[in-house]
DNA sequence: TTGAAAGCGCTAACAA
DNA sequence: TTGTTAGCGCTTTCAA
């Protein structure tokens, strides 16, 4: 590996010189020019980052921190945050924390130990508040994709999730459904609880009634939603008549069980997701859903987190707030049932 | 931000000090230890990892270098990655090409650069033969994902595809299938041609035919699939019976665009796709493929990565070939078709 | 137009 | 048991 140095010596220049040819950053004569650059091509040479990054204090990388790879909401957020970080320079790299707490910690710690120059955070739950806080504090260059944090001022670019579970929910007592049941994620979500406070919302607005086992965790993962859906309707006297998930991939499991129960869909239950995955489009699937701007948060975050970074400017925050869109396809049927 | 220094001076002992409490190398009397402690606790101290990396010549980072993190395939991969990366003290970055040439040259550059100890490369295509070839010459560690490379010796772990490939067209043939179909991926990808050799044989073996058009690209992905297929099938007179996708994402568009088109299956054509991607098990499609061990593929890479890394040996080279399993669902039906 | 050299924050060899 | 200091590879100030 050669360095620097090798290059200079070769080329019968300063470091110095090499340093001005290789960023463009002052005037070489062109006979030196050409001789760094004939230096640099024959050793095969690439500038050592890291040496760069210690010295500039900066990595031009930037942190996506997501919880669960496989979950096929991340990568469309990724892809996006790819694009734009890397039309302004920037190397997206892409962390799963597989939901693990010392994952996160470690992920978010980059940018107090220099690696990356910001983060866009897909995965901070409510007990990571004063971590949070004490990075905002320090200025460090973070935003909230798809999250809330509240109580922190900071930069948050989500979709209107209270609207959109009102919209889902209203579309629902549209059509004749008075026995709604609303199967919630992950606890201690800001985005899960906003949801459930939505669907509260607007059962309340139409005076429907809400039953406590009718709300319950299916965590926002098809075998768990499965898994409840089957307890949901084992007693065919007193079962909803429609189910909202929080998550298409739950929403696909509500599907399958009731699919495997012998129950109808949408005749005999209706089922609405969120999120408008791409494999809630398919043919066989139809999924009616949500449909969660996915590749626009990740867009505009990663806009905002550049601009933060760019122009240093690390006291305003901005709260983005993008729009949720009902997508009516099938699994909810145009009939009204009793 | 703080640095080694200021904690030195706070707890007033020599930064050698700070350095060997950071990093229990070394000896450091109770009392003193207990200073370096508090005054890190006080000052939010984190040490720099760029510095840190410069002078220890390392990063404790392994990139996983994948073309689509949208293709279902891909996470998968990486969360067995991260998993035994993390255990082994690394972290993972995924980094997401976009089948982008240029980020493709970015992401293996930061081995040149110092960014990251090693790569697991998923996405090499023909004319980056010598790209890696001189990496390989120049002993970065890095192993070949579900991709080959041939000609040069380096590391790979990848399935049996060729025999995954005959055992689906023999399913087909078995089945009573002799107008059989092949969509293929992407044709400068190794396992793409080598999946197509493996049916090619099947076929041959099995002294059946195979027509030129019905061995086309579908690109591996839904939708040029999904419009292949529709031309595939618009002539009723001299159909295939049955189409082997080389991905599920396509296979998923051959069901699709059959559907469409009326076509029933199995009844009428049947289909088996590769990968098993988790959609591909749901209820609703339950498509006969092949399994490819994603997650062994990450599991064995990393290991065999690490082991490289750590015992600096990058001079031999393993190359892994794990089973492919043949998955019989509901796509192909089982009865004989003329 | 160019070069010498300081210094980024850390580790570790060497000295005490 | 602890401290001093060179040096990792680079950028950039200052001087020429």
């Amino acid at each position: 590996m050669s360095t620097i140095k090798d290059i200079a010596k070769r080329a019968n220049v300063s470091v110095a010189t090499v340093s001005y040819v290789l960023n463009n950053t002052r005037f070489v004569s062109p006979e030196k020019k050409k001789r760094v650059e004939e230096a640099i091509k024959e050793l095969n040479y690439v500038p050592n980052a890291v040496a760069r990054g210690l010295r500039v204090k900066n990595s031009k990388v930037i942190s996506l921190v997501v919880s669960d790879i496989t979950n096929p909401f991340y990568p469309d957020i990724a892809k996006a945050c790819e694009q734009v970080a890397y039309q302004s320079g920037y190397t997206l790299n892409i962390v799963n924390t597989n939901d693990q707490d010392d994952r996160f910690i470690k992920a978010v710690m980059q940018l107090r130990e220099g690696k990356v120059d910001g983060i866009i955070n897909t995965t901070v739950l409510d007990h990571h508040r004063s971590l949070m806080e004490n990075l905002i504090k320090d200025k460090y260059p973070i935003v909230l994709a798809h999250r809330l944090l509240d109580g922190i001022n900071m930069d948050t670019v989500v979709a209107d999730n209270i609207q959109a579970a009102i919209d889902a929910t209203n579309h629902l007592i549209n059509l004749g459904h008075k026995k709604i049941a609303f199967m919630t994620g992950v606890t201690k979500s800001s985005i899960n609880n906003l949801r459930i406070k939505g669907f509260l919302k607007a059962m309340k607005d139409a005076n429907l009634p809400t039953k406590e086992d009718w709300l319950a965790s299916g965590q926002a993962k098809y075998q768990q939603s499965y898994d409840l859906t089957k307890e949901l309707l084992k007693n065919s006297n007193n079962r909803p008549t429609a189910i909202i998930n929080i998550s298409d991939l739950g929403a696909l499991g509500v599907l399958d069980a009731a699919g495997d129960l012998g129950i109808m869909v949408p005749e005999e239950l209706a089922v609405v997701g969120f999120d408008d995955l791409f494999i809630s489009s398919m043919r066989s699937v139809q999924l009616t859903t949500i449909r969660i701007p996915r590749y626009e948060i990740g867009q505009k975050s990663m806009e905002l987190l550049i601009d933060k970074i760019t122009n240093n400017d690390t006291n305003n925050h901005h709260n983005i707030l993008l729009p949720a869109e009902l997508i009516v396809r099938k699994t909810c049927g145009s009939r009204i049932i009793d």
